[in-house]
DNA sequence: CATCGTCATGTAAACCTTTTCATTCAGAAT
DNA sequence: ATTCTGAATGAAAAGGTTTACATGACGATG
């Protein structure tokens, strides 16, 4: 039995123990070639009997750095988050970065408090996942030095902001195409919440479907939210009109559960009466039913993606503000037929 | 303009701006009381022209605390951690800690990554999600002296750590209640894995429904895993046998989604031929058709219980290990009837 | 034999705080 | 006038590392 799990043991119990100084244990440590082997030997030795675990802090006071990553989401709930946070969270610990996680609900308080928080020097890098940085008037008044950062699932537009995301436009347009493909005219968009980026990029893949300019001829689109209520109401608003489509393309896979849901309560069949696509492939769209046509987001490829691009900017302390746009898989399932 | 964004102001910066010592400054920081009003004024000023943010490296390490949390999960993915993770960091933040996530999927040479993650000081204390303690032969052999913990959504059964969870038995007996109410008689109960601690408590619920103790008289279980491939399969099994029940009770909603997924499969209508009902209330139990009756896990406020008593145990560095379960709430949907 | 280079190691500074202890000074009590 | 008290402040240690620089030994080279 040692004596004490009371006090956790230094870098010097093992420099006395190994009889050398705590420098040569630190080069032990970090530079096995700079010393002897036999000393090192010893250091070894030492190290396993008490124990010793080199304080992180000490380190990185020492080192300027945190070996931590930020991770601001707007909402830790939206169906996205955990397959894209399990990928960043799989090559931060790989190669070594803790992850930390802030959640803001959109609230500039909270961002506010999390900006101060990065102030401190608690993170080397930042992953935004909220679709904005977190700071009113930057970078034109900067009133902290942002670290590094890599925006995800939502664009960033600027260019100190690198950004890793699926192919939004042509995973609308090859979703349109299918739905057109099994004969479809008639094709309604229900977009996202108003003026957001996202259903933006992928009304434009719809409208490409169509070989048309954004707007033009008969691209047709109603206004959700990107939930399914958003989805249920604009069904309803739909069937005020006397015109009804016989397809609907969703911005969201939430959007499309909702007209479903909709469509079945007004006594329609899915698909055999109107087919559905949704985007995102989020994990329950393969469990309603019908089961959803949707096109997948490679969440994990994207998490992964994306830290691998933050820690290596880290690294190199260069910024490589690309974007990235990952392929999206269409997923056909039981929510589209014929008209 | 200032002139360095490039190196962040010390404490040293503000001292001789304000023309103090540093002690003074961080007096007036931490103790404003301790130091002449006119003084204080003077650093004030002096931190706010400098942009001054106290480096958060060096406090801990003098202080010897991080002012960090690690939370533990087997899965991110799974659809109570979005929930209970938003409790947490909700209190977490509010109290001035971060929230350091790690994902094990399970694996122990994850457990013991985040094990020697922890034994360099980087989290004052633990919340558990995976069920189990990350090391093995713990407290028997511990390898590591590990901080203050407590034990989220699945229990760790020992004495020194503390639970906040549902109460499983008692939601589990109020939903099979329920179906009884309803004139059931022939309930099943579709399991989780094989000797999941959460699936014994939930079956032990419904045992106590029947009035009677564990395994006896016309209580009737059939193996599931807590997926809904698990559930899908339960039912099949079910349907080589000659007897059928009118009503299933299922460990989870995933499950149950799998149940139903099986039984509309087969030509059934469910609640017409069937009776469903889940566990947890995971988000999509609303929106899948028909919607899914079932217990609701208060997933917010156990994360927010939970962190409210580490952080407790952290500031009084006392270890108050006693079991918190939460009321679950029975939600009632569309997916049950009368038999 | 003197000089040089190389290699292994040690010394001490630096990273930035917080906090104990000592000092100074003003004013009150004697 | 002397002593005491208390408040405000400063000097310096401590927290645990990493690393630039200095030192010393030893073999090789001239």
């Amino acid at each position: 039995m040692e004596k004490q799990p009371i006090k956790p043991a230094t870098i010097e119990d093992v420099a006395k123990l190994a009889g050398v100084s705590i420098a040569t244990v630190s080069r032990a440590i970090r530079n096995p070639e700079k010393v002897a082997e036999s000393t090192r030997k010893r250091v070894t030795a030492a190290i396993a009997h008490t124990g010793y675990t080199a304080n992180a802090m000490a380190q990185n006071l020492r080192m300027q750095r945190s070996q931590m990553v930020m991770v601001l989401a707007q909402s830790i709930s939206d169906p996205n988050f955990p397959g894209i946070l399990t990928g960043l969270e799989k090559v931060a610990n790989a190669r070594g970065y803790g992850l930390l996680i802030g959640n803001t609900e959109g609230d500039v308080a909270m961002e506010e408090k999390y900006l101060r928080f990065l102030s401190t020097g608690m993170a080397d890098g930042l992953v935004l996942m909220s679709g904005h940085v977190p700071v009113a008037g930057w970078p034109k008044n900067p009133k902290a030095a942002l670290p590094p950062m890599v925006a995800v699932s939502r664009p960033v537009m600027h260019e100190s902001i690198a950004y890793v995301g699926v192919d939004d436009v042509n995973g609308s347009k090859v979703a349109t195409e299918y739905l057109m493909s099994l004969g479809h005219k008639r094709i309604v968009y229900v977009s996202g919440p108003h003026g957001d980026a996202v259903s933006e990029l992928r009304y434009r893949g719809y409208c490409l479907a169509f070989g048309e300019a954004h707007d033009a001829g008969s691209a047709w689109h109603v206004q959700g939210d990107g939930t399914s209520e958003g989805g249920r109401a604009a069904v309803e608003r739909l069937f005020i009109r006397d015109s009804l489509p016989t397809a609907f393309f969703c911005f969201n896979d939430s959007s499309a559960i909702g007209v479903i849901g909709s469509l079945q309560a007004r006594g329609y069949q899915v698909p055999q009466d109107f087919s559905v696509v949704g985007f995102d492939d989020i994990p329950f769209s393969r469990n309603i039913s019908p089961s959803l046509t949707t096109v997948r987001q490679p969440r994990g490829q994207i998490g992964e993606l994306a830290m691998s691009q933050l820690l290596d900017a880290l690294s190199t302390r260069s910024v490589a503000a690309k974007e990235t746009l990952l392929h999206g898989d269409l997923i056909v399932r039981d929510s589209c037929s014929t008209p």
